[in-house]
DNA sequence: CACACTTACGATATTCGTAAGGATT
DNA sequence: AATCCTTACGAATATCGTAAGTGTG
């Protein structure tokens, strides 16, 4: 026969009030009812918690030294408990996001923004990285969920599609490609070429198609902000080519854009997780706050 | 709805073997109800603390979360009831007595030793004091149990008889009263006195009983210690009185006694308790195992 | 006689185990 | 086919409240 919490409780109102009674009262129970959880609670622990003279209760020496002790257990249970209430009701909790640039600066704002305001006690981390990186630090945890682009054939992470997004190619006013409505990506070999980071996503894909298309790029330079490749195409040093939406991050004065076809790629972006893992409640409604705005803005895959 | 110990039981043992099936037989349950408790359990924290794939079991990071606080919790209840448990199998516990030096040399280094073979755990610490500061301790608080003369009426403590011991009038070899078969405390008027101290129950009642009769002592000094009133009758210097239990634990050689009579005092000893707060189980059980002993040396009252 | 705790007993609620169902490996 | 979790349902258990009992001030 074990002790319950509500025996514990019921000694502890009984020990402060010193009375069956009163104490009756404060635990929304009948006094006999407290008389035999009492009694029951004594039967358990081998000995009487209390010293009864028929009209007064006492404390036994043994129930007085156990008093503080019943105290602290059910302070730490009520705790431990209001604790996890916490962070089931998304009072409380810490979210760890890792994304690609274009993500973190395009799609997530916003969301942050709203989820900050309807859960305000969330601790939010955003790791704005390339989508090797962001995988990784999904797949080692140290990101509760990733923003990129599908990840290689991968055991232990799952793609879920956000947005398709489409490449661009951008170019200085009055460029001569500026004359037809859409560009090939074979024509872009012909001009100096202004490139994103070798180890970024789109450099890859466009390295990639490039040799699939059997021509060369021109390299001019290789920068690593986005922000850096509108200004270099702005100022007439060469093209480039952007994801859509990334081109839509920047200044785009002195800047034109064509979209690549032949072939028109799809670059899909959307959340990584990781496989076996569960979302935390809050993580769960982060995500899910993304998938709405996602679906609202009519970029679906 | 509240949490309760099973179903925190049951969350630990499902956590650690991440399966119901091995955690069942771990908690003496069948498949069906741990599952119905681990989801109940849920239902009160407000959410999943497991992630199910109808196959399998993994916990989400609430659940991860409150694995080590389950822990903790679980222990902190076990040992609780551990520690109270052995209080009142007196496995563990402390006793402190304070008992008049006649009783704390006489009757009770027995009773400590068969206590002590029997709770070997229980912490014991005897003060060997006068009367007053016997149910001045034992008032406050500072001793368990007290070992003395009936206190003056009192109202917060209770005096239980033990023995009774009766007044001897002590004398050199071949002293002139060693005529008679008993002496009269009047006769004590007469010779050189070897009183104690004028503190001691036994020194008060020696001298109430000698105004009564209208005679002053010749006393020649106060000692503190009994034996040193042996010693010093011994050696001649004059007579004494002591309790009959204290004569015998002191070195009679070269001493002779007679019984005091006219008036034929009663010295009552036994123990002082406070009225209202009660004994704890290992105090209880040597308080009866005192009440044995005394009976069955046949000094009841 | 009033008050405070205990005992008795019928009613309610909770929990349990067996049996059946559904899904995955 | 075997294993694992869930749902369904009748049974056992525990707890509760009302009412009666007991001893004190």
């Amino acid at each position: 026969m074990n002790p319950s919490i509500k025996q514990l409780k019921a000694f502890v109102a009984v020990a402060r009030s010193r009375s069956l009674a009163e104490a009756s009262e404060r635990v929304h129970l009948s006094q006999p009812a407290l008389s035999i959880a009492i009694r029951k609670l004594e039967e358990t622990v081998g000995g009487p918690l209390f010293a009864r003279t028929t009209r007064q209760l006492s404390l036994t020496p043994e129930g007085e030294a156990f008093l503080p002790v019943a105290l602290r257990l059910l302070n730490d249970w009520e705790e431990a408990f209001a604790d996890l209430n916490e962070l089931f009701s998304k009072q409380r909790g810490k979210i760890t996001l890792a994304a690609l640039p274009t993500l973190a600066a395009g799609l997530l704002p916003g969301i942050i923004a709203d989820f900050r305001e309807r859960y305000p006690r969330i601790n939010l981390s955003l790791h704005d990285v390339l989508a090797d990186e962001v995988n990784q630090q999904v797949r080692e945890g140290r990101a509760d969920l990733g923003f990129s682009v599908p990840p290689l054939a991968s055991e232990d992470l799952v793609f879920e599609p956000l947005v398709v997004d489409r490449y661009v190619m951008i170019c200085p006013l009055e460029h001569p490609m500026l004359g037809q409505p859409s560009v090939r990506w074979e024509q872009l070999a012909g001009f100096p070429f202004i490139g994103l980071n070798r180890l970024s996503s789109v450099r890859q894909d466009i390295d990639r198609i490039m040799e699939e298309v059997g021509q060369p790029l021109d390299i001019l330079c290789d920068v690593n902000q986005i922000a850096t490749v509108g200004r270099m195409v702005a100022a007439g040093l060469g093209i480039g080519v952007l994801p859509s939406l990334s081109f839509r991050q920047i200044a785009t004065d002195g800047i034109e854009q064509r979209p690549l076809v032949a072939p028109t790629i799809r670059r899909e972006l959307g959340i990584v997780m990781r496989r076996r893992d569960p979302l935390s409640a809050a993580t769960s409604a982060l995500k899910a706050m993304i998938r709405e705005t996602a679906n609202r803005s009519c970029h679906g895959p």
